[in-house]
DNA sequence: GTATATGCAAACCCTTTGCACATCT
DNA sequence: AGATGTGCAAAGGGTTTGCATATAC
């Protein structure tokens, strides 16, 4: 894999975040960066990263990609008003013996809802 | 609301069924039963099935809206392979101290990820 | 009769694909 | 030079919206 001008800044989007970020945004950030960047090199290069396990892709909200640097295991929680995705330290244990017999389990997400600290007040 | 034969018929779907389904699936489903029923009317229902609580949405995979009836409390599992979407029972518990202070816990979806059975063989 | 649901077509939005051109090594 | 990445335009897929018509009550 090459280093190109667009991949160096769609990494630099990451860096320094602290939350998951959506693929429009990232295309919208990226791109004020590099006015003609396409957002299908966008797209492209978020495919590629997460294939390369530096990024990870997640499923909080329909239709829309999120993605965050690959850490540590942890887990999500997504705000209904402000719709923001934040990151939940730790992990319920006790998951992998709610598994049915004959069943793999290779991963598993929690997702938390509900009302974000500056939406709570 | 109104009884109407469109909506009875998408109802009619979800008794018997013991997986989730998607939305595009049920569309095909209720169109089996009225040929001429438009897939607008299929969305516009489950949205107002959900709202009433006699559905739930879900989220497990990307671009593809899940809709189930509502039941007891309980999660899912993925099969990566097949992409079939089973429910779990039972829940793993100590989700709720997870949570940073301010926040408002008001659901939480584990999703679990892997082979099922059939495709573990 | 009146409010509400439906059907149709078109629009939306995010994402993906095909292909020619450019860029990295 | 040759492999790989990019930009552009168009298509794809699921979902949503606007509006006239039909239906339930």
């Amino acid at each position: 894999m090459r280093n190109t001008k667009q991949r160096e800044v769609i990494l630099e989007i990451f860096q320094g975040l602290k939350e998951p970020i959506s693929a429009p945004e990232i295309v919208e950030r990226a791109q004020q960066k590099i006015p003609q960047l396409n957002k299908t090199t966008v797209y492209r290069t978020l495919d590629r990263l997460e294939g390369e396990g530096i990024i990870e892709k997640m499923l909080v909200s329909p239709n829309i990609l999120h993605y965050e640097l690959k850490t540590e295991h942890h887990h999500h929680f997504v705000c209904k008003k402000c719709e923001g995705v934040f990151c939940i330290d730790g992990c319920a244990a006790g998951i992998a013996k709610l598994l049915p017999k004959g069943f793999i389990l290779e991963a598993h997400d929690i997702t938390l809802h509900g009302l974000c600290d500056k939406c709570a007040r």
